[in-house]
DNA sequence: AATTAAATGATATGCTATAACATGACAAGT
DNA sequence: ACTTGTCATGTTATAGCATATCATTTAATT
């Protein structure tokens, strides 16, 4: 048992999507992942990256460059876009960040450690995002991109629509 | 006959994706297919989207919505960002044209006239796009939104590689 | 013709992202 | 200790993408 292994080993109301949970748990465990993973690797988790990944994880929603800019500013740290853009673009490419294109905006790994291709579904009325698995290159894409002698290397899967709150009162 | 068609008279083939076609034809058969749905559903196709859409059934890429202004402006459309976006915005909702969002740029829709969840697979090195067909709302995606409570309305699904051209210059 | 709705023109501005260059921090080898 | 190399950071400037707003024109409806 590895110690990523015990990380996920408590019950805990979870829920990455739309629901409730334990967000002080998550900010926790995200930061731990990272830390972890860059000792592995020998990345330098630097104070500004860790700030960075600090901020995201506790907003829980997808931020613009700009708003993490703002609060590394307020933090003491530098106040140049890229200041935010090279912490984020070192936390994308390791993992610990996903950008959604649709919004050009960032959020924070809601499976820190795992392998995985995410998926987020985002809601067009509050914003708020939810990340989930997929498969793309399974399935047609996979078929398509073989026929086509398309070599994948990474998949943007995004779905727009309403959240499960923004339903309820699209109804009411 | 306009003079229009008689430069493109010849018959030629260039490369479309990642495939040899028949461009002339398929400039000629997205142009009827929009003007066709347009009269269908009372939809206003007016100069400045058609020359739009024109513009990009020819080039057969995506180009940024600033590409597509200064193609306008020489045609002597208005030369304003808005002229652009506001005939894009028009031709995406219906679907004559797809938002390439990694890209943060426009390419004409290569099925016309079929209803389609599209999906696109991108060169990192070259930057062609060619466009394919997705469900993503079967599979992992799907279930997880149905899981969720989210009303998926639209997808974007992009895949970022290699073409097959890229992939055999990268081995030479 | 009068009314209304849709499209266009034009100005201004805001947001997103990167190029380019200088400085600093740190580790490895001499 | 010192040079060298590498990576990270700081800073300036600029490029690229997108929209709000308001005035004007055009087209369809009555």
């Amino acid at each position: 048992m590895t110690s990523r292994d015990a990380n996920n080993s408590a019950k805990k109301t979870e829920a990455l999507g739309f629901e409730q949970h334990d967000h002080r748990t998550c900010v926790k465990k995200g930061m731990s992942a990272a830390e972890a993973r860059c000792a592995e690797e020998g990345l330098r988790f630097t104070s500004v990256r860790q700030k960075t990944l600090e901020i995201l994880l506790q907003e829980h929603r997808a931020l613009g460059a700009y708003e993490v800019l703002d609060r590394l500013r307020e933090d003491g740290f530098g106040s140049q876009p890229p200041v935010a853009y090279r912490a984020l673009e070192f936390l994308v490419s390791n993992g610990f960040v996903h950008k959604i294109e649709k919004l050009n905006a960032f959020i924070a790994c809601a499976n820190p450690g795992t392998t995985h291709s995410p998926a987020f579904m985002i809601c067009r009325e509050c914003e708020s995002v939810a990340e989930t698995q997929s498969m793309p290159a399974r399935g047609a894409l996979g078929e398509a991109a073989k026929a086509a002698g398309f070599m994948i290397e990474k998949t943007v899967v995004e779905a727009e629509g309403l959240c499960p709150s923004c339903v309820d009162k699209a109804v009411s």
